[in-house]
DNA sequence: ATATTAAAAGACAATTAAGTCTTAAATAGG
DNA sequence: CCTATTTAAGACTTAATTGTCTTTTAATAT
């Protein structure tokens, strides 16, 4: 699997975020991200916690209170939620993990790696959540089994 | 992670086994495998099975028992390997799991994934064992902290 | 102040992946 | 036939990931 379940529960949660900032919301409560994303809520809450300590979100206590991101959905690319997530050995490390792989002695797939590691990379990294989340609302996507983008996006 | 432990141990594995057959060895006991390559022999003895259930590898038992490749190293390629031991999820499903994407219904990402995970699979399915052998050479390629390449190939 | 709301922190449980160990089955050589 | 060698099969352990639950902390509203 390319990506870890918590970097997609945040993947996820992000973009419910970019359909939310369209609708000029600020704060979000959790609990209403994951009642709408259908994800354990405590889990999402601990994922959460690592996007916010990227700053790629901050938070609020209390009533009034939940999540936000900290920047406009077009400024924010999926790389960003990708690294603090699982980190950025998929953009790093050696495919076949040998001992002898990196700077110096490539192993034998390196220099395929490299470029195919690279498109990887240009994915996360020219995509932004604006982007996604209107081709989602374009594409009626679904982030769970009773919710989809358009309905997020259109109504309110 | 791209690839599983247990499919980069198997791709490994598969190495040494490309090298042995430069030396005109044909079964190879898994002990010397392991201990050549410094893996767990009951892990490694696992994964092999997969090998050979998937018709990549055939196996003896008893004296001069052991692993041989069913076929030339520069006949199977890396693919067959990945997808023996990790399935071919790769290939084939939704980089964001999400409920939505498939056929018919394309994810925010799809398009974009589509294209990066052909170039993965390209890269797997273009790589011989044979190539990956003779460029570890060339290159010393370490498969352990205490083994190279070159000392396999070129020694006895 | 007090009660309520909501995130933070951390303990705990379940699942999956990774790794170990034991026993059984097959084969070669004496 | 007997013993040593080697894979096969499967139970078991450990570690990592995923998921749940409880308590604490901070903010709001009354």
């Amino acid at each position: 699997m390319l990506l870890s379940k918590a970097c997609i529960y945040g993947i996820r949660a992000s973009l419910y975020m970019a359909a939310m900032h369209e609708q000029k919301r600020q704060f979000v409560p959790i609990r209403e991200v994951s009642d709408s994303l259908d994800l354990s809520f405590h889990f999402l809450t601990k994922i959460l916690q690592q996007l916010t300590a990227a700053k790629l979100m901050e938070s609020y206590k209390g009533p009034k209170g939940g999540i936000a991101l900290t920047r406009k959905p077009k400024e924010i690319m999926l790389i960003e939620i990708v690294a603090a997530i699982d980190g950025n050995g998929l953009f790093t490390e050696c495919v076949l993990g040998l001992p002898g792989c990196g700077h110096k002695k490539a192993c034998p797939l390196h220099d395929k790696w490299a470029y195919t590691r690279e498109a990887i990379q240009i994915m996360f990294n020219s995509t932004s959540l604006e982007e996604m989340a209107s081709k989602g609302k374009r594409m009626n996507l679904r982030l769970s089994d009773t919710l989809s983008m358009e309905d997020l996006i259109t109504s309110s």
